[in-house]
DNA sequence: CCCTGGCACTCGCGTCAGTCGAGTGCCAGT
DNA sequence: ACTGGCACTCGACTGACGCGAGTGCCAGGG
């Protein structure tokens, strides 16, 4: 039995994906049948066409030239069409590479950043590891002399967060354990979020000479848990977007303006939805942001077992390869999560 | 006394500098007189045209065109010509709006890259204060469970870095603050790159059984101390670039990529020679770098009263707005360095 | 019923010739 | 030393035109 039309039309649209991706001019019927073995001839393809068009799945960009797929038709190929390409193993080998031998969680991220971006030659993007998603390991009080004291915040993903404050008067260091003491008590193994709650009564434990200390020390670490300077976003591969630089018909400002703006990507990358294999995908419109109309976003969370503790992604025209894209951002977020996990 | 020849000849120079910087088109004989009141004809200009291009100083892009300053006419005008226009009290104002109420190190870098971009609208480079040049302001040892130790140093930019390091066995208090004492007492407000001979007697010091203890301690200390991690770069107004898209007549892909290779950009920082009032202008091809071909960098050290802590950078195309430019970066650079020496 | 070959039509793109005008270099004159 | 005049160059713009890719439609065949 012959392939049912309707599926004809979707193995029509995906040819139109590929080719299109690859060439980045528009396809037409004929060019269709003969890179593609469709075995029907270009009259039957261009009826096909016409109905995907009908559909919105693709459009023409000059009434005389070949359809092109439109945000909508790259959707469904997402979705339904792809096989998502597993990775070379040169590829495998490349990550393990770039990524090992990092010595801290800023080296991490930005060696994955690097990768990413490397590997895909687009932008890449990743996000820090939520704190608000992170557990306290532990909390430290140093003094540094006089009436300073600094807080040291350290979390599951081995980020160190710290901050100095000024204290009234120089503490003894028989107050500053006990209340070093039960903050970590109080505090060690929960998340960052509860923090705040878990530490209210605190200060209720000390006698009112003390409490002012205790306040000030709590306030510096729900200080360090505002999340503005925790949400911070690092970029790779912005020179990509001028390469591909006719991907994007008007010129790569607006898209670069996004990418500056780190609480846009942030909020992009917080709200997006993932499918089974982790990954999620936006294109175009999707993005609901005018500068990214021409270009998607393919996104994964990583770290973290249940809830991902952050995502990364990667940045590119619309017009991408999706299923070596998607794979490769699939296979870096599985291997730094591993990498943090240690 | 009527003006001689020379002055003339540089005056028109600045003029088809300014005109140029200001319409972005070649400027001929006839639209410079019409435009400045040089009390000469057009062809008394194009002699001096002739001339200046016979210096090099200008050249035409195409035969039938007028002329356009090259670098060594950038050059002569930045050396010479430009009488550096004082900021107006608005953009004054806003420097100290977007400067004042920074919480930390990180804050104040951030805002400060952010104000240069805004402020030049054009792209900004600023870079973290040298670790190398700073000063220690105090080093802590804190147990964090097991034998684990956190190593924190605090510089006198207000920098802090840590460590996690191994130890074999977890140490006692006792000996922590003996070593704690001995390693501030022989470090503090030394610069940096003096601790590591500072303290190479120092494991000599102790009993044999607690120097493996100091050496570790010791050595994640000069590991924090390696360059690499401390020369650290931070960019804004990237999206600047491709709105002033027509100024580099190739893409502004390589310029991208020149800013994405922050080794490239530390190297060209920190071999910048700047002149009396502290600013440093590179032009064209006197970055060394093709990337970077049609864009100049207006740099100034910033922080510490001798020697500059680091250096803040504004890159753009060389037609640029040179005597506003340098004003703005001399600007920051003070405030920065004034809120820094708090 | 679906597919096919054929055919007329559309329309963007590249080419080419021609014109226009800005700008130049040079020269003779004051 | 400056100026006005003049011939020349050459890029930018314009409109005409042919080419070719691609389409939509229609009648005919398995």
């Amino acid at each position: 039995m012959a392939a049912l039309p309707d599926d004809r039309r979707l193995a029509v649209l995906r040819a139109i994906v590929e080719d299109y991706v690859q060439t980045h001019e528009p396809v037409g019927s004929k060019a269709l049948v003969e890179r593609h073995s469709l075995g029907v001839s270009p009259a039957t393809i261009r009826n096909d066409m016409a109905a995907l068009e009908e559909d919105g799945l693709i459009a023409q960009p000059h009434t005389s030239a070949g359809r092109v797929p439109t945000d909508k038709g790259y959707r469904l190929f997402v979705d339904k069409l792809q096989s998502v390409k597993p990775l070379s193993a040169a590829e495998k080998k490349a990550i393990q590479t770039l990524l090992d031998g990092a010595v801290d969680l800023d080296d991490v991220i930005d060696r994955t950043v690097r990768t990413l971006a490397t590997l895909t030659r687009q932008v890449a993007v990743v996000q820090y590891p939520s704190l608000t998603r992170s557990t306290v390991r532990h909390v430290e009080l140093v003094p540094i002399g006089g009436p300073r004291l600094l807080v040291v915040l350290i979390t599951n993903t081995g980020r160190v967060e710290q901050r100095v404050v000024e204290v009234g008067a120089e503490p003894n260091e028989a107050l500053l354990g006990e209340v070093r003491a039960r903050l970590n008590a109080a505090v060690i193994g929960k998340r960052l979020t509860d923090v705040a709650s878990l530490v209210a009564t605190l200060p209720e434990q000390f006698g009112a000479e003390d409490r002012e200390l205790v306040r000030t020390v709590l306030e510096a670490i729900e200080d360090s848990l505002a999340i503005e300077r925790e949400e911070r976003i690092v970029l790779a591969g912005t020179a990509n977007l001028a390469r591909s630089g006719t991907d994007f018909v008007g010129s790569i400002g607006p898209v670069l303006e996004v990418l500056e703006q780190q609480v846009v990507l942030l909020k992009l990358l917080s709200e997006m939805a993932e499918d089974a294999s982790g990954v999620g995908v936006l294109i175009g419109h999707e993005t609901a942001h005018a500068g990214l109309s021409e270009a998607a976003v393919v996104a994964s969370g990583y770290g973290g077992q249940g809830e991902p503790l952050a995502r990364l992604a990667v940045l590119g025209p619309t017009r991408m390869d999706y299923p070596t894209t998607i794979a490769a951002v699939r296979a870096v977020a599985r291997y730094v999560s591993r990498i943090l996990a240690q």
